[in-house]
DNA sequence: AAGCTTCGATTACAGTTGTAGTCTTTTAAT
DNA sequence: ATTAAAAGACTACAACTGTAATCGAAGCTT
């Protein structure tokens, strides 16, 4: 991505990351609830491939549309970002938040002390 | 805060939540790094004070501002509409994301079996 | 007292975002 | 062949953001 995605852009691109390539008007059937105009979903598109984070083919007279930035990618990012901004990088304070503020489930506990461990082992010894 | 705080507001809200109440010129002066002109920090503050996130006192002829929002309720926000907003409420792929890409320390991992042995007890017994 | 300085208040203006509408071209249907 | 529908391209326009400049009042200087 050159420059910043909004809200909006994110949701399309969402549609995307689950499943693609899409035509717009299949990108506006997945996006039936948010009661978007057509044309505003295909504004949205034109943005994204302008940001370079959808790329298309052509289909006939229609354009089908792919991620070009992938999920991954983009979720590392926004929360290496995330923890920059909101945590100043402290890893340790992002993590009591969450776990103070969430409610963590029993299961979810359990998978955290496994992953502690695992990471744990890697990095100790 | 009525409506969306921007990033330059928020690094402005970050001066005031380390100190405050501090005027529109110790603002600028704690703001230095940012080479913002002084209108443009008077841009934002009143920004904020108008979406309700500073409130000020008058003092002589200027005005002494202070957080509104405070720091822990917008960190509690912030961070429940990043889990919801990326990891679609899934708390445990967040932590995962957070294990495997930021390279935790032995010390935040100690932290961090503490911190769930804790919450783990008050949970399951 | 007259002017300079300093505040806050008001205004400016371009870029981004939300939310479409219109124009043009290509088909598909009659 | 003419026309209507449909896809993409281009245009629109207000609110929000970044980034100040200008205006008017109040106080400091000389």
């Amino acid at each position: 991505m050159s420059s910043r995605m909004s809200e909006s852009e994110y949701l399309v691109m969402e549609v995307l990351w689950n499943e693609s390539p899409l035509s717009s008007t299949q990108v506006c059937e997945r996006l039936s609830e948010t009661a978007w105009n057509e044309k505003t979903v295909k504004t949205f598109l034109a943005r994204l491939v302008k940001k370079e984070a959808l790329s298309y083919t052509k289909d006939g007279r229609r354009y089908l549309y792919s991620p070009l930035l992938q999920r991954d990618t983009f979720v590392k990012e926004e929360s290496h970002g995330f923890l920059r901004k909101v945590f100043k990088g402290n890893v340790r304070e992002l993590l009591a938040t969450f776990v103070q503020n969430e409610e963590l489930s029993v299961s979810e506990l359990e998978y955290l002390k496994k992953l502690v461990k695992e990471k744990g082992e890697g990095h100790q010894r």
